[in-house]
DNA sequence: TCCGCAATTATGTCTGCACATATTTTCGAG
DNA sequence: CTCGAAAATATGTGCAGACATAATTGCGGA
C-alpha cells in the first residue's frame, strides 16, 4: 500500500518512531516483523534491523528473538550523564579553574565503608585530598583513594598541579566502574573546605573503577551548593 | 600476520577493546583502517564497523570521516542511568509499595522558578501531590505539575490509585526530557511528609518533558533519607 | 495428562559488494 | 604565493542472501 520508500535506517526509525507517538501501534503492542516492514518500507531488512535495534537501545521497543518486537510498556526512562573532567567542566562554565592538593598520605586506612569496594589489602592505599576551584570558590572536594597494587606509578605521582581525576584519566585504564550518587549533610572537615555552614545539603558522587576485577580507585566527589547534575534525553 | 579470524563483531569489540588497555594503542593514536582490521581479523568490512561503532558509542573512539579513527584521549566518563518508574523501583528492591494521593489542584499557580520549564500559559497547570511509600516508610515525594493544554486527561484523571508517575508514562508520549540532581536542605512540608527532619539533605530529581516542543509536565522527586541513584558503567 | 524432543520462526549477525558523504590533500589559475 | 576547485580517501550506509540463535510450538511417547 503504502510507497513509502524511506530507504534510510533514520528515516525507518523517525517513522516507527512517529507510529509509536501517535498510539498507531501502543504500548504492549507488537508491531509488524522486520520482513514485512522492509516490504512496505521499500527497503532491506538490515536496514529495518538497524532502525529497530536503535530504538531498543533506546527503550522504545522491546524485543525477543522468535516472539518478536512490541512497544515498550513503560519507555525506559534513560539519562545519560557525561562524566567531563572537572576541570573541563569548569572551563566549559566559563569560568577559572583552580586546583589545589590537600593532602596525600602513603599508607592509609580503608576509606569510609562503601559498598561495592571490597578491597583485598585494604591497609596500604594511597589516600589523596584535593581541592577544585571554579573562579577562586570552592568547587569539589575530591577525596579519592588509589590502590598501589593496581597502580604502582600513585605513589611517587605528584598530584601537586595535576589533580588524581585528570592523572588516573589519562594513564590508567578500567574496565568498569560504579557510581552512586546521595545528597549528605557536610561533616564539619567538608564544609570547612568547601567554604559552607556545617550540615549542608552535599551532592555527593561516589565512584569505584576496577580494571579486570582489580580495584583502581575510589573517589568521592563533594560538591559545592547549589551544584546541579544536568542531563537531557531525546526519546 | 594474525589469524585471529574473529568474525563476530563482540569478538573485534573485544580485541580493540583490549589493545587499547593494554596501551598497544595509546590515547590520541590513530588506529588502523577498517579495511586493513577486517583483513587482519579475517572478517568483513562491515563487522569491524559495527565494532568500532560502538566502541566509539561507548567514548572509547573517535571516528572521523575521511581521517580515520583514533583512541580518545579523555575517555569521557559516560553514565546511564535507568530512571524506573517508582513503583518498579520500589518491586524491584524487594519491598512492599505503597502509594497515596496528597493533593490535587486544578488551577495552580506556575511551579517554582526552574530553569528551562518557561510555560506559554502558566496559570492553569494541574498540580498533583503524591507519596509513594517502600514497606510502609516514605520513599519518594512526588510533587507534579501538568499542563493540560498538552495532556486534556489530566484534568479529570484519577490520580488516587495510580500515580501520576505511572499515569502519564503510560498514557502521554514526549519527545525531549532534561533531568536535573541536586542536593536540597527539606523545608518544612517536605520534612513532613517524608518524616525527617527539617533541612535534612534531600536528593532531589527534577524532570521537564515536552512534546513536540510543547511543554507536557514538570516533576520535582524529593527522596527519602539515604536514597542512593546507582549507575554501572562498563567500558 | 505430562514431559521432552524436534520443527518452526523471528531476530541477530556475517559477507561482499556498491555507492554516499565528509574531509583532506592536491594542484592549477590568477 | 594565495585561493578555490577538483581528486582522493576513510568512514557511513544500503542491499541481497545466507546462516546462527533463541524461543515457542507442537508432536509423540510414556
Amino acid at each position: 500500500m503504502s510507497k513509502l520508500e524511506t530507504k534510510t535506517w533514520q528515516g525507518v526509525r523517525a517513522e516507527v518512531q512517529r507510529r509509536i507517538r501517535s498510539r498507531a501501534w501502543k504500548p504492549g503492542d507488537a508491531i509488524p516483523f522486520e520482513a514485512d516492514l522492509a516490504r512496505e518500507f521499500g527497503c532491506a531488512r538490515a536496514t529495518v534491523n538497524r532502525a529497530l535495534r536503535d530504538l531498543a537501545e533506546a527503550g522504545l521497543l522491546e524485543r525477543k528473538r522468535r516472539s518478536g518486537t512490541r512497544v515498550a510498556l513503560h519507555p525506559t526512562g534513560r539519562a545519560v550523564l557525561d562524566i567531563p573532567l572537572i576541570r573541563k567542566e569548569v572551563e566549559a562554565a566559563g569560568q577559572a579553574y583552580g586546583y589545589e592538593l590537600l593532602s596525600k598520605a602513603l599508607d592509609a586506612a580503608p576509606p569510609h565503608v562503601v559498598a561495592g569496594m571490597e578491597r583485598s589489602d585494604a591497609a596500604h592505599l594511597v589516600h589523596v585530598v584535593a581541592l577544585h576551584r571554579a573562579d577562586e570558590r570552592p568547587h569539589v572536594l575530591e577525596d579519592r583513594w588509589i590502590d598501589p597494587a593496581s597502580v604502582p606509578d600513585a605513589a611517587t605521582a605528584d598530584f601537586s598541579t595535576k589533580s588524581p581525576n585528570e592523572w588516573l584519566l589519562e594513564n590508567v585504564p578500567f574496565t568498569r566502574s560504579e557510581l552512586a550518587i546521595r545528597a549528605l549533610p557536610a561533616d564539619p572537615d567538608t564544609a570547612g573546605s568547601l567554604d559552607v555552614a556545617e550540615g549542608t545539603a552535599i551532592l555527593t558522587l561516589d565512584r569505584a573503577t576496577w580494571l579486570e576485577g582489580r580495584p583502581v580507585t575510589f573517589v568521592r566527589l563533594l560538591h559545592g551548593a547549589d551544584h546541579v547534575i544536568r542531563s537531557s534525553v531525546t526519546a
